[in-house]
DNA sequence: TTTTTAATTGCTGTTTTATGCAATAAATAA
DNA sequence: TTATTTATTGCATAAAACAGCAATTAAAAA
């Protein structure tokens, strides 16, 4: 049997069944567990096949890896994602909110790093997949078209088991006065019980954003542990936040 | 012997079954393996075949384009998606699993089709969210990086809630004996968590994967109110399922 | 036609590749 | 943690590829 037909075999059985056992193609091509395993490795290095520990998986769908060339202000929302890393640490648990800021810090997270990451946004669960050594817990619930986030009263009851150790937020509008307000209610209330199921939240909002507000509330900025923008934690535009009970970073 | 001949005879071959071995070649020939060799090697540059270590494969059998959709299948999967789709009538409440088949069946669903979708597949959920008319429920738990589904406990627990009208499932094998096997455990409970969520279950799997098991069961054949595939139901293939309690479509 | 030239083929020894085996290391499961 | 799989590495063997050489055959020229 040329080597050929068996990649071709090997590849056929990954595509079909999603992912076959190093053990079980060996057997069924009567070769042994090496050659599978050379053959496997060369598929892996040619992109034909994700070769885990054990056996290989096919490449699977689409690579969803949402499409960030027009992101609005993506170099602060990077800087900003860059702060907040700094907050992660192995074996921490996590929440991560919706909206491209935190879609960006889901992306920069190191791939050795090693938490437990609940989130609520399906593009940021997306990216976390491709994380090895990140433990992915989706917060299920009705789906929002616009966000792209779980929201309602079931994502609501899912939230109130949970105590993360740090939460990323982020916000429609922020005010120092009027603390975080949305545009929509169901978002507020998710909101609301994110903040509430972790210790500390981290609110991530770019400078832009900062003294705007609207309709429904989420918190007031107290509520608060840290606020992340691009900007220094000195500067001017961030003077009305210096006096509150928040961090700046 | 001209050489011409050889050559053409070569070609004949790989066309034929896609591969030959020099030596067979050599052999049915009555020539030296070195002048196999030579001719295969013109022909390689002639870029009439490819020669590969111990023979030459045709054209087409290691053909691939990276940028090729990559589905597998795709074109069976369209059609049993399609199929599928006549299930589903306005206003049911329909889940649908994870898989490729599955999520093209979620791409086919009509944009004014009014239903109410519940998944646990993030690939499914986020192809779902462009549909205008169909309200999104998200199961949630922890997700399985391989399958891109919620597994565990937690996803068992959620859609032990639930009752829809239809589930679309996919398996990773089915053989008309041993029912719905797959690779993995985790998967497993989360399958018949589904089945155990749904009034009807329709198995949506190419034909390709009949007759074949794995290690783990999901459920039986007659668990199965539907097995839809590309085939027409009075295929031969299917005759194994046919004095079963299942419907073919 | 014969002679000359070029191409083809098979053979030899050498190098490369493919494969399996065994020992050790790493990763996963119990 | 310990026990069990799975990976990796180095090595041995066999098959295949390659290069050069010589014999043969086909083609071209005289």
């Amino acid at each position: 049997m040329l080597k050929e037909e068996r990649q071709r075999t090997i590849l056929n059985e990954v595509e079909l069944h999603n992912r076959v056992l190093l053990t079980d193609i060996a057997e069924k091509l009567d070769v042994s567990i090496d050659t599978v395993r050379r053959d496997v490795k060369e598929l892996h290095a040619d992109n034909r096949l994700r070769k885990v520990h054990g056996g290989a998986v096919s490449l699977g769908f689409a690579n969803y890896s949402p499409a960030r060339n027009n992101v609005y202000a993506l170099a602060e929302k990077t800087i900003i994602a860059q702060k907040a890393l700094s907050f992660i640490k192995d074996n921490s648990v996590i929440l991560i909110d919706g909206g491209t800021t935190c879609l960006e810090l889901a992306r920069l997270i190191p791939t050795n790093q090693k938490i437990t990451c609940f989130t609520l946004s399906l593009p940021v669960a997306m990216e976390l997949l491709n994380k090895p050594n990140v433990e992915t817990i989706f917060i299920g619930g009705l789906l929002s078209k616009d966000s792209q986030i779980s929201i309602g009263a079931n994502t609501v009851h899912n939230l109130s088991g949970i105590k993360v150790d740090y939460a990323f937020i982020g916000t429609g509008y922020v005010d120092a006065q009027f603390g975080l307000t949305e545009f929509d209610w169901d978002i507020v209330q998710t909101k609301k019980a994110v903040i509430k199921a972790s210790k500390r939240s981290i609110l991530l909002s770019i400078a832009e954003k900062l003294h705007s507000q609207h309709r429904y509330k989420t918190c007031d900025i107290n509520e608060i542990d840290t606020l992340i923008t691009e900007l220094e934690p000195q500067h001017e535009l961030l003077n009305a936040f210096k006096n509150q009970d928040i961090k700046l970073l």
